[in-house]
RNA sequence: GGGCGAUUAGCUCAGUUGGUUAGAGCAUCUAGCUUACACCUAGAGGGCCGGGGGUUCGAGUCCCUCAUCGCCCACCA
């Protein structure tokens, strides 16, 4: 084919539309295979020995829609991931979704019961479970074309689902063999209980909210106890004080009296213990180890009874006597009218402020409770695969502390260290249906954990795992582990792990727990934790606000290359990115100037011929340096996380050198009668040009191949610019 | 209560290990249809780098201290 001569693609006579050309390059790009690495192996773009380079994509809520926190975490990942492809790296970006266990159920749940008025007991589990199934089956493609949109190159073949069949067996593995191993255990605790959803909750989920409430002061025979919750206090019959406290020095330990209580007299015993903090109120507090976790230390402390005095929908047990059968929230006003006719209660502070535990997710306030469940043990010694013995604890913090994990940025090391120090066991098991079954069997009081059942009579525990226990599995669970496939070995352990801040506990610590003990590999060699999405003031975005910047909106009128450079210019990992309208359209126009910068080129040697060459003058020559030491600059950049940087060391050589000043002064000698000299400078531009599109096109992949699509065969060495590999300098 | 971070131009932020007149984008103002681009070009204004103290030949950059804001964690009944 001859295009020398010929006029240049007509396309480039309109100014660039990400419209026209996003979507069909996206769909070139998957029907070529390059995002899977055995095709790129293959097709011989890229060497069957080369270093690896895998992320897994923190795989987003199957019934979930893009939003910026996605873009901005999919923009990262890919400039990544497209960085490394171009190094030659045998490179793998693994997609997928997850079920989001408790927020899929509740919503589908919510909407039954907003149509047919049914409970999830009224369909019973195979039903609902069908129908969960079902709806997240059909809004995965939702998320999943979204995700196209923004550019991403992922391996689609190798997609997973937290719930599909070599995800379960993964999880049922890891469960058996942390079983066998003494780290998971079943026992009554105190754990999270949330009454609106019914089931428990991880540490983890709950966010303290502050609230003011009445703060009571009661008579406890000669003691003055405060609260604030009077409705908890019925069973309270061990009055605890700090065993140095003078004040109550004539007072021992284990000693009994006789107090005058809500319901009637009881006998109360005396406990010393140093939790008593003698500087609060009286010193003196009585306990209600059923529901409350520091009570519940106590009560273990000193083996002291503990007796349930609130039921798991919030309603008062008999111990409450007459108040039996009343809502706690109802039931707190009447307890209080009560106990002043009593002259039990001494004061009352009307607006004390305190916090409040509250299910992070919403549905409101957490009720510790005492209750049988299954924990993952943090502070039991146990042999990891390397035959060390040591508690997970002490292995998660030795990946971060020795150097086999790299956190950017690093002060998200001390972070990371405080979380494991006030690290409590886990509980994993969840009242819900949707999400992995407890691979646990009960038999007359026996217990057995397998994966299939042990035989006839035998139930399976009705409980599922905490969606982050199978989470937790996933860089090597999406690899085919628990076999030992050829993508476990070839990438595991994962180059990258990038992710928000906010879920660093969440997810990277339990990745980490997970991955140390089951396979004896870090989970990643490099944790990269970006920022969270603002609005142009730095506010945070939400809907009662109204300042949403919806992806898919900007996608439509900026295209997504502006999107993404948006997303990432500015942003240093773990701090929180600005976003503005103002700022996206800036890089539409970048986008249109790179269009336009192309077409200058392209236009202006379309006569070049090779062959009429001069040697090249101490100008070219700079010209040609000043662009390879701009792209050894962005790679340095990259290759240390500085995304942020390397994104607007690019933008700036390519506007601010290469189109102001190359091109500007090449017109002179374009249109000049120096043939020689005219044909090196033309060589020199399409030189600036292929390499700035190299440059360019991680961060914005589909201008880049727009125009590479549209070059003169002879500066093409491959189909895609995609594969072309980084420019050498 | 504990910890972390921020404070630099009107706004949002860079400033990598301390080194010449402190930068960018947006916004503002002025001038331009110069055959790549008005999604553009040329230029301008605008900063005692939060306050105070210290180390140094030299500090936006290191140390101390105060102030304000933000975030995370936490079992004060």
């Amino acid at each position: 084919m001859n295009d020398k001569n010929t006029a240049i693609n007509e396309d480039f006579l309109k100014p660039y539309s990400p419209k026209d050309n996003e979507e069909a390059l996206y769909k070139k790009w998957e029907e070529s295979g390059y995002f899977n690495p055995d095709v790129c192996i293959e097709k011989g773009v890229t060497a069957p020995d080369a270093e690896t380079f895998s992320i897994v994509l923190p795989p987003p809520n199957v019934t979930g829609v893009l939003h910026m926190g996605h873009a901005a975490m999919l923009a990262t990942e890919d400039i990544l991931v497209r960085y490394n492809r171009m190094q030659g790296k045998r490179t793998l970006w693994i997609p997928g979704t997850d079920s989001a266990a408790i927020a899929t159920q509740s919503k589908v749940e919510g909407e039954i019961y907003k149509k047919e008025k049914k409970t999830r007991h009224d369909l019973g589990r195979e039903e609902l479970l069908r129908r969960v199934g079902e709806f997240a089956e059909s809004s995965k493609d939702t998320i999943i074309s979204q995700t196209k949109s923004m550019g991403s190159s992922l391996d689609w073949s190798r997609y997973a689902f937290t719930l599909d069949e070599q995800r379960y067996k993964a999880v049922m593995t890891a469960f058996v063999k942390m079983y066998e191993a003494g780290l998971i255990y079943r026992g009554a605790r105190i754990v999270n209980w949330d009454p609106n959803l019914q089931t428990t909750v991880s540490d983890d989920e709950i966010e303290h909210v502050e609230q003011t409430d009445p703060f009571y002061y009661f008579k406890y025979g000669p003691f003055t106890i405060g609260t604030v919750r009077p409705e908890t206090k019925f069973g309270d019959k061990y009055v605890v004080m700090h065993p140095d406290d003078v004040r109550y020095a004539e007072y021992k330990h284990g000693q009994q009296i006789e107090v005058e209580w809500i319901n009637g007299p009881i006998t109360a015993t005396i406990i010393k213990d140093e939790a008593a903090d003698r500087e609060v109120g009286s010193g003196v507090m009585t306990i209600t180890p059923w529901h409350s976790a520091v009570d519940f230390e106590i009560a273990e402390r000193h083996g002291l009874d503990k007796e349930q005095v609130i039921d798991e929908r919030g309603i008062l047990l008999p111990i409450a006597g007459e108040f039996a059968g009343q809502h706690i929230k109802k039931a707190r006003p009447a307890i209080v009218e009560k106990m002043k006719a009593q002259g039990l209660v001494e004061k009352i502070d009307e607006k004390y402020v305190h916090n409040v535990s509250t299910n992070s997710r919403g549905s409101g306030t957490i009720e510790p409770q005492i209750k049988e469940q299954w924990f993952v043990a943090v502070n039991k010694a146990v042999q990891f695969p390397d035959g060390r013995t040591m508690t997970l604890k002490e292995r998660m913090r030795e990946t971060v502390e020795g150097g086999e994990i790299a956190i950017a940025p690093e002060r998200f090391n001390k972070i990371y260290y405080r979380w494991i120090d006030n690290l409590r066991d886990w509980c994993i098991s969840r009242q819900i249906w949707y999400g992995h079954r407890v691979p646990a069997w009960f038999k007359d009081g026996e217990v057995k954990v397998q994966i299939e059942s042990p035989g006839k009579g035998w139930e399976q525990d009705p409980d599922t795992l905490d969606t982050w226990f199978s989470s937790g599995l996933w860089t090597f669970s999406t690899l085919g582990w628990p076999e030992e496939t050829d993508d476990f070995k070839t990438y595991h352990p994962t180059s990258v792990l990038e992710t928000g801040y906010d879920i660093i506990f969440f997810w990277v610590a339990r990745m980490i727990l997970m991955s140390t003990f089951l396979i004896g590999q870090v989970p990643f060699k490099n944790v990269y934790l970006h920022g969270m999405v603002r609005d142009g003031k730095g506010q945070k975005m939400s809907k009662s606000k109204g300042n949403i910047i919806n992806p898919l909106d900007m996608i439509e009128k900026y295209g997504a290359d502006a999107i993404r450079l948006s997303l990432v210019v500015g942003a240093a990992p773990g701090n929180d990115v600005p976003l503005s309208e103002d700022k996206i359209r800036g890089y539409k126009n970048f986008a249109n100037k790179l269009w336009n910068i192309s077409r200058f080129v392209l236009s202006n040697t379309s006569d070049y011929d090779g062959a009429a060459k001069a040697p090249l003058s101490p100008r070219d020559q700079e010209i040609l340096n000043q662009l390879y030491s701009s792209v050894a600059e962005v790679e340095n950049d990259l290759k240390n996380f500085r995304l942020y940087l390397a994104a607007e060391k690019a933008y700036h050589y390519v506007w601010d050198e290469l189109a102001a000043k190359v091109l500007e002064e090449s017109k002179p000698i374009l249109n000049g009668d120096d043939a020689k000299v005219k044909s090196t400078r033309q060589a020199v531009l399409r030189e600036c040009l292929s390499v700035s599109l190299k440059l360019l096109h991680p961060f914005m992949p589909f201008v880049t191949e727009a125009v590479w699509q549209r070059l003169p065969e002879e500066m093409k060495e491959t189909e895609f610019l995609m594969v072309a590999k980084w420019p050498a300098h």
